[in-house]
DNA sequence: CCTATTCTTGAGTAAATGTTCAAGAATAGG
DNA sequence: CCTATTCTTGAACATTTACTCAAGAATAGG
């Protein structure tokens, strides 16, 4: 805290780089590496920044992680749940939701959902990165269960079912796609996937 | 190669710790903190054993992660399957199966499973190990699809459902309730997958 | 222009990483 | 007992790692 009434021109030099850049560039190496086996060198050469420029913003190398899940959540995971999930009769928005997760894998495209990737690779301790990916995890199940219960309530899926149970079932049937996708991109498995998590809402 | 007929005593001094004892050690390592996040030095300690030991029978790292993998898809997946998945009438072995996986979860076990949490962690890089665990789970998924299409025989699973379909849809519930135990250990989330993901084969 | 502040540059650092290797101990055939 | 072979020990090694910091550039108020 600097001593207040001193300070005469209290306006420094302004960040050069736009902080959304360096996380979308940032994102595509965590991404395909994972977050332990992507190194400082390597994100300064994705973000094209020096050391200093990235400490200086982010504080440290799970600082810029913390970030870029950050970043994932609002930008794809909560892209996808505006623009696929939420639009349209419930049903149909979540098999459209599942079907857009595999028909778009390109050659070498990104593969596999940033969040499952990490809560698999993160062990017990880094408590901090944990908790926020558990957090946009929820997000999707809360999405799940939100359009679930719509459907219940319009009359398109039975009352007999649980929400709850269903959504937590969706969620898991995303993650595990998302594994088998990191193995080998075969569209036919991922529609398998797909196809039999959508049974049970029938 | 040795010079043929040149040697005089062939036998050198015998390896002194037992190799499926340093897979164990090394195991519990990997599994709670991941590949990469697991150094030499942790190996070391879990084993007991020096680096020239380690180097001279797994010859690297990756030499011993491979070794532990394999040890895993016998030891521990190929135990579960002979023993609850292909035991008793085959739907019901499923729901056990499933049922295991969650049940018999200690306050500070091991969650999770190895391959699934390696297929999230590696790149595209390491083509070895991604194959070696490609194979695994493979191996789980064809235990399903046997004992489904054993099912179907029997006549307690319609013959409408496409067997191998459901063999995927339950080897990616198996490992999204994976990825969701590695989050947080919330028995009821992990029934639920477990349940949800046994609603197609009624 | 001066000064206070903030950002950038990029060389530098201490620690950790995976790995090696020389010296010595155990083993067995000749 | 000698020698060839294999394993063990543990210090040492070259890199890589995440991170720091001093020097300089940009900014703006006085």
């Amino acid at each position: 805290m600097p001593p207040i009434g001193l300070q005469r021109g209290t306006m420094g030099r302004r960040q050069e780089f736009d902080t959304g850049d360096a996380l979308d560039a940032a994102l595509q190496v965590f991404w395909t590496k994972g977050y332990r086996a992507t190194s400082m060198a390597d994100l300064e050469a994705a973000t094209g920044l020096n050391p200093g420029s990235l400490y200086n913003t982010f504080g440290s190398k799970q600082g810029l992680f913390l970030a870029v899940v950050d970043h994932y959540i609002e930008r794809t995971v909560g892209h996808r749940i505006a623009t696929i999930l939420n639009i349209g009769p419930p049903l149909d928005a979540i098999e459209a939701f599942f079907r857009t997760a595999y028909e778009d894998i390109e050659p070498d495209g990104l593969i596999g959902c940033l969040l499952t990737n990490t809560a698999a690779e993160i062990g017990r301790e880094e408590a901090e990165i944990r908790d926020r990916v558990a957090a946009g995890i929820g997000r999707i199940e809360a999405a799940f269960r939100a359009r679930l219960s719509e459907a219940q309530e319009a009359g398109a899926l039975s009352t007999d079912k649980d929400a709850a149970v269903l959504a937590v079932h969706l969620t898991a049937s995303y993650q595990g796609a998302s594994v088998i996708g990191r193995l080998s991109r075969d569209k036919r498995r991922l529609k398998a996937v797909a196809d039999a998590a959508l049974l049970p809402l029938r």
